[in-house]
DNA sequence: ACCATAAGTTGCACAGTGTGCAAAGTTGCA
DNA sequence: TGCAACTTTGCACACTGTGCAACTTATGGT
């Protein structure tokens, strides 16, 4: 009954919607956001004004799908675990899995950009957020009704919280190219210094 | 020489500030968040829609208002604990204070707003962000470099995420009046959490 | 008290946004 | 082939956000 969309148009449209972003995130990257209209993301993507709308809300949206592909790769990974591992154990690995995403600099990229343009940064944390209620929900299926709903909410956001400390860190500290394994050591880092409670080992 | 501005002039920018905000506030209230727009702000605050856009940037920007004076008192709170006070510590204390802040009920009432409207989520989620960056100033201030970058970023971070969940626990818990002591309740748990490193108790 | 001046408000113009709608163009399947 | 479903496009329209110039009001010196 469903009609299941058979190849063609689907793949079409995965096509239109990659040479959008890719288009945005060329214009962002030269003519610095801030500057870029849909119209002009439109006519670089060979599309109409109104086929970009069609696709995002807005300029700044079309920069997210880089960041979401992260954070869906993260989604992925952590359903992935086997479910007797240790809930941190599995996050952890979940997240320092991410650094192998195919646009890893893409993602550093859009971190320097969306710093000093607040319309950028505001949907780039939306996409933070979106995430996070999808990791919310893995994690209550994970345990089954075994924890409160604040200890749910407060663990998923205090993890997500350090993996963009770490995604800032490592893209403010490589501002041409970083390494996949840089960015791993800090996601690493940041969750194991969560797991300890940031008992600073540094300080008396 | 610099002319430091008198009295008056600075009263009624505050006090126009102010009609503004609570206009904002009130027409979101009724009409519901996404049905209001500048003119109609501008309209109720009795100003002109120009006016309206020399104050805040966008209708939405109207509504972080409680939020930031929220998030200040908190900035405020910490700056005033002794500097011997353990770190984990003197946060917790300055957050739980929070809790004391007078218009709390239209925060809660923000946050319920917010989820089921993208671009109020996206302005709020902005606040705490600049919140952030003010609070992680703070605490290089008092640390003084004896703490990692990355140590400061994801434990502000994590510590404003357990903040946020536990205003989300409470505003969803109170859909219509939440009390403070609940509030100081949830954020003193989730901040006890996070010290723990999350570590469940109620699981094997 | 009075006026020069700095500061705040307002209307207007203009480029850009986001969306509903209907006309055109494609694609998939019998 | 031809029709049904889907996608793209142009157009209209209300709203946003900002520069600019005219206007109004508070402040301070004389």
């Amino acid at each position: 009954m469903i009609e299941q969309p058979t190849g063609r148009r689907e793949q079409n449209k995965l096509d239109t919607r990659r040479a959008i972003a890719e288009a945005a995130l060329n214009l962002a990257r030269t003519h610095g956001m801030g500057a870029v209209t849909a119209d002009q993301i439109a006519e670089e993507a060979k599309v109409s004004r109104r086929t970009f709308f069609n696709y995002f809300h807005s300029a700044e949206d079309a920069l997210t799908v880089s960041t979401e592909s992260f954070l869906e790769h993260a989604v992925n990974e952590f359903a992935a675990r086997p479910s007797d591992e240790p809930l941190l154990d599995a996050i952890i690995a979940a997240l320092a899995a991410t650094a192998q995403v195919e646009n890893l600099n893409d993602c550093g990229d859009l971190f320097r950009l969306a710093d000093g343009n607040p319309d950028l940064l505001s949907t780039q944390l939306l996409a933070w957020e979106r995430a996070e209620a999808r990791i919310v929900r893995a994690v209550e299926e994970r345990l089954g009704g075994s924890a409160t709903n604040l200890y749910i909410l407060a663990l998923v956001g205090s993890v997500l919280s350090c993996a963009k400390a770490a995604m800032r860190e490592w893209s403010s500290a490589n501002p041409v190219q970083g390494s996949a394994a840089d960015l791993e050591n800090h996601i690493v880092n940041a969750l194991s210094m969560l797991r300890d409670g940031f008992a600073q080992s540094t300080t008396t």
